[in-house]
DNA sequence: ATCAATTAGATTGTACACAATTTAATTTTA
DNA sequence: TAAAATTAAATTGTGTACAATCTAATTGAT
C-alpha cells in the first residue's frame, strides 16, 4: 500500500470488499451463483413474496442491476418472477423449493470465507458496528441539492 | 436491513464501500475523473513512472480494468503512456503537469466525504486498523489449490 | 544461437453498478 | 372523469472488475 492512497480509509473499504468478494465468487460457483444473486436469495424469505423495488432497497442496488440478475436466477430456477395482479407494474419475486433449499447450504460459505479472513470475534463486532454506522449514516443521494 | 442479510459482514462492507464510492464519484465529476481514475492518480508519485503492472499491485486491479482507465486518463490529459526502452513489453505511467496539479486538488474531496460519513476518530482508526488485517491476511488466489 | 517457457499488456467475454430514459400502469388533481 | 403527475420495472449507455485468451517481447535451458 503505497504513498497517498496510505491514509485513504475509502480506498481500505473498497479493496477489502472485492477481495472477500472474490472469495464468495470462487465458492459460490458450485452452486452456479455470483455474489449478486447470493445477497439476493439471503434477503428473500422462505415464503414471502416481494416487489424488486423492495428487494432494491434491501441491497442498495436498483432495477437496472437487479432485473438482469433476478432473470438469470429464475433460469437458473432459484426464484421466480410474477407480475402482480393487484398492481401490474410490480413484479413479485420469491423462492422455488431449489432457492430455499440453496439458501439452506449457503450460511456454510459464508463461515468459510470468514474463517479465511482470520479475524478476531471482536474485530467482526467493531467492524459491524461501524460499518452500520456509516451506512446509516444517511449520505447525500445524487439528487439531493437542497436540504430537506 | 434485512432476515439473513443481517449478519452479513460481508454485505456490510460492500454495500457501506459502494455508497461512499458513490459520494466519490459525484464530487470527482468536476474534475472528469471516475472512483478508478482518482486512485490511479493517487497511486502516482510526482517523478515517477512505473508499469501497469506495478500500479495493478498498488491498485489490487489487473491490466483489464487499467487499459482502458489509463488510456482515458491520458486522452484527459492527466497521465502519459510510453512503451518502455529497455523493455518493449511494458508500458511507463507518469502524471503530467495537470495530473500533478489536479492531484493537489483531490485530498478536499477526500475530506469532504469523510466529513459526510460523520464517523469518530476512533472509529476510522480501528475501521482502519481491521482493514488492513484482512487485506493483508493473504487470502486464496484463484489458482491457490495445493497448499504453499 | 535456438527453441521453449515466461512475462507484460491488450483484448475478449461475462457480470455487475448506476444514471438516464422509456413504457406501461396507477394515482392525483383540476 | 380526463389530463397530468407519479411510479415500477425494463432498457440503454458508460464504466468498472476480473477471468481467460492473445500477442509480442524477453528469458532460460539446452
Amino acid at each position: 500500500m503505497p504513498n497517498h492512497l496510505d491514509n485513504q480509509l475509502c480506498f481500505l473499504l473498497y479493496a477489502t470488499s472485492k477481495e472477500i468478494i472474490r472469495q464468495y465468487t470462487m465458492l459460490l460457483k458450485p452452486y452456479d451463483l455470483t455474489y449478486t444473486g447470493y445477497i439476493a436469495i439471503l434477503a428473500l424469505e422462505d415464503d414471502e413474496q416481494i416487489t424488486v423495488k423492495e428487494l432494491g432497497q434491501r441491497l442498495f442496488l436498483d432495477s437496472g442491476t437487479l432485473t438482469p440478475v433476478l432473470k438469470k436466477l429464475e433460469v437458473t430456477g432459484y426464484v421466480r418472477r410474477e407480475r402482480s395482479k393487484e398492481d401490474e407494474r410490480q413484479m413479485k419475486i420469491y423462492l422455488t423449493k431449489a432457492g430455499i433449499e440453496v439458501r439452506q447450504k449457503l450460511p456454510e460459505v459464508s463461515r468459510q470465507v470468514m474463517k479465511q479472513t482470520n479475524i478476531s470475534e471482536q474485530q467482526y463486532m467493531q467492524l459491524k458496528n461501524v460499518l452500520q454506522d456509516i451506512l446509516q449514516s444517511d449520505l447525500p443521494m445524487k439528487d439531493e441539492k437542497l436540504g430537506k
